[in-house]
DNA sequence: TCTTGCGGAGAACGAGCGTTCTCCAGCAGG
DNA sequence: CCTGCTGGAGAACGCTCGTTCTCCGCAAGA
């Protein structure tokens, strides 16, 4: 098998092993078995676990911008983009194994250990409020708009883990849609 | 040395040590260097680590409800004591050694392998959810009011520590102003 | 056919750590 | 003085796990 594919299955298997166990708790046979790369090639592509850890962080980053982004296109104005993202966090917390936000939790078990995690962990984050920040420009809100909504969805993602609901997708809505409207210069509908 | 603060002992130093470097990366010889509690004594109060970290966070929960509550004590009405959670959040976060909220990281890093700890986690994040609500209520502001709170809060917690700024909580204080001043019935002022 | 090197399987190594055990000092009671 | 108990210090045990090493099959080229 060529490097490509051999890579692509360790990412997907350290992938749902790290997010269903914890990255302390899955050991590196274990992706070793669940990928069938054997771990010379393993650690050949990825020279340390955290940077393997790293590595998924950051590819599950980009698609989860692309499936949110995907979500997102043919909704018509930025304010039903702006509630379309709690739409989309309420498909996700409403799935099976919802257990959090992957980068949240890699940060709590890793940032007093890994850097090359917590920079992922903060990219992330980073990119998100950028994200969200141009939503909320676009729909005329101010700056704070932004970051607002950025504390919205990574406290829905929070509740929905810990009190094993999706329905804080729906509470954060709610309070976006209110916060929207009362902001000053509300332009499109 | 009693039993009384042989176990204070042992909980204050666990304390600081699973919060600075994570509940996995501490070691309970760390925990026995630090207390001064022997081993045998620690095991004999607590008779495994993950009840121990449940033991540190329950603690905590209490020690962090109080301390709320007395900074929350004295403004004059429901709406103010709502925005003084949002004040106690950012005296909170701009403390030197803030790294995120405990029970949002233990869970993040024991979820998968402890259920004392996840136990000990979801109740306290029921006892806030209940203590806002209850404010919410109190300010005359509908359910739903209770709920937004609880994920700003959380959300704010979660965006300090990895953007490493307390401006979250000023942020999270003006989304929650705007939600009261946006819910129908505001009665008090 | 012989050689050479790549790569797989998995044993091995070394460190960390949760938990238990051993040893011993000190002291109370007979 | 002897006995037995309590509790401290820390060695020891057993397991896990990240990382590396060894061995071997096999394919490609001369």
């Amino acid at each position: 098998m060529d490097d490509r594919t051999a890579e692509a299955r360790i990412l997907d298997a350290a992938e749902r092993l790290f997010y269903d166990y914890g990255i302390r708790s899955v050991g590196m046979d274990q992706i070793r078995d669940a990928s069938g790369v054997s771990l010379k090639r393993l650690y050949g592509l990825f020279p340390a676990k955290d940077q393997l850890a790293a590595a998924v962080l950051r590819r599950r980053d980009r698609e989860f911008q692309q499936s949110l982004a995907a979500h997102l296109t043919g909704l018509p104005s930025p304010r039903s983009q702006i509630l379309g993202v709690f739409d989309f966090l309420y498909a996700w917390f409403d799935e099976p194994g919802y257990r959090g936000c992957p980068f949240v939790n890699a940060f709590g078990e890793m940032s007093a250990s890994s850097s090359s995690v917590t920079a992922a962990v903060e990219d992330q984050k980073r990119a998100l409020a950028a994200f969200l920040s141009g939503l909320a420009a676009d729909a005329g809100g101010p700056p704070a708009l932004g970051e607002q909504l950025f504390i919205l969805v990574n406290g829905a993602m929070v509740a929905a883990a810990i009190l094993h609901t999706p329905e804080a997708a729906k509470d954060a809505r709610a309070a976006a849609l209110l916060l929207i409207e009362a902001h000053p210069a509300d332009a499109l509908t």
